[in-house]
DNA sequence: CACAAGATGCAAATGATTTGCAATTAGCAT
DNA sequence: ATGCTAATTGCAAATCATTTGCATCTTGTG
């Protein structure tokens, strides 16, 4: 199928919102080519779009949101759900839950752990990325006191941002 | 030191388990019958049916389980759904979600704003309520350095309990 | 260029949660 | 008690996000 990867940031959808800022930088994409390539995945049209549009989010993005901005129906949609599985089960993708019912997905660039949180308004949805997070002692504690290992942590932020203050 | 866990109902059940405990000691339904009242909802059988299964779990339980703690067909699971919905808008049950593509609820006291959290076991799913959670300042920093008002978080933590560590 | 392991499209299947609608019921007035 | 009306419920059908079966197509390799 195709292969090509030229979308542009397509203005609003209702959903979360996720305007502007590139967020990688350099294509990566071929960085995560090189990643499946040595799990022995292939790295198929599907996939390299999927990344494309991934590494051009500043937020999280559904798998909807992945498929409304892939040319047409250029990869269906059990693809793009099979491959968030894989690309998660392989470290290079991130699921978030913002309690709307659909996961949401961050790319993650190598030997990034990609531990940060958000911020979403109740009011517009508009996510604002936070990078401190102060969790490790508490967590260590957690650890210590109820005996459990490989503790982790999911954590989101919920609020309205000063435009949805209304008044 | 020690690594005692409150918990030790075997695994049968497939969900998270709810060992017995009860929880909220005096048969609280009454309490929430009033607090239906007084905004005109209607006390009817079924709910408090409902409230009095919550009233006895010690963990947050999904709506099937109520369902399934309901004798024989005693209740709608429309009718349970509908039912949390009510209570949560009332603030009488708050919802959690633990990433398996369930909600699960808790009751809440008068004047209990139910803020806490829960470490899960990512093997068998015991569930352990924490009290601690620190998140106060955090909560004002991102008020105050991003403009957000009635800022709220949600936060779990998962892992491996004692019980779940073999191998 | 042939091949087998992987991937993908499509449609049907799940599972949780919602909703339309007619039948029932709780709470208040008579 | 009896009646009345709005709130509730049961049931079935509808949504929604996500999975899965299966036949077909591709990628990475020899």
């Amino acid at each position: 199928m195709s292969g090509d990867c030229d979308h542009h940031c397509g203005g609003h959808h209702e959903g979360l919102p996720s305007c502007g800022a590139q967020k990688g930088t350099r294509g990566g994409v071929p960085e995560f080519a090189e990643r499946l390539r040595k799990k022995s995945r292939r790295v198929t049209g599907a996939r390299k779009s999927i990344l494309d549009i991934l590494s051009r989010q500043s937020h999280p993005i559904t798998i909807r949101g992945i498929h409304d901005q892939l040319p047409k129906g250029d990869c269906d949609l059990a693809t793009i759900y099979r491959s968030m599985h894989l690309l998660e089960g392989m470290g290079m993708v991130k699921r978030y839950e913002f309690g709307d019912g659909q996961a949401r997905f961050e790319l993650l660039r190598e030997g990034d752990d990609g531990h940060h949180h958000h911020l979403v308004c109740t009011g517009c949805a508009v996510v604002v990325e936070l990078h401190e997070c102060g969790m490790g002692e508490l967590e260590a504690r957690m650890v210590l006191s109820h005996g459990f290992t490989r503790v982790t942590h999911k954590l989101e932020f919920f609020g309205l941002c000063p435009r949805c203050q209304g008044g």
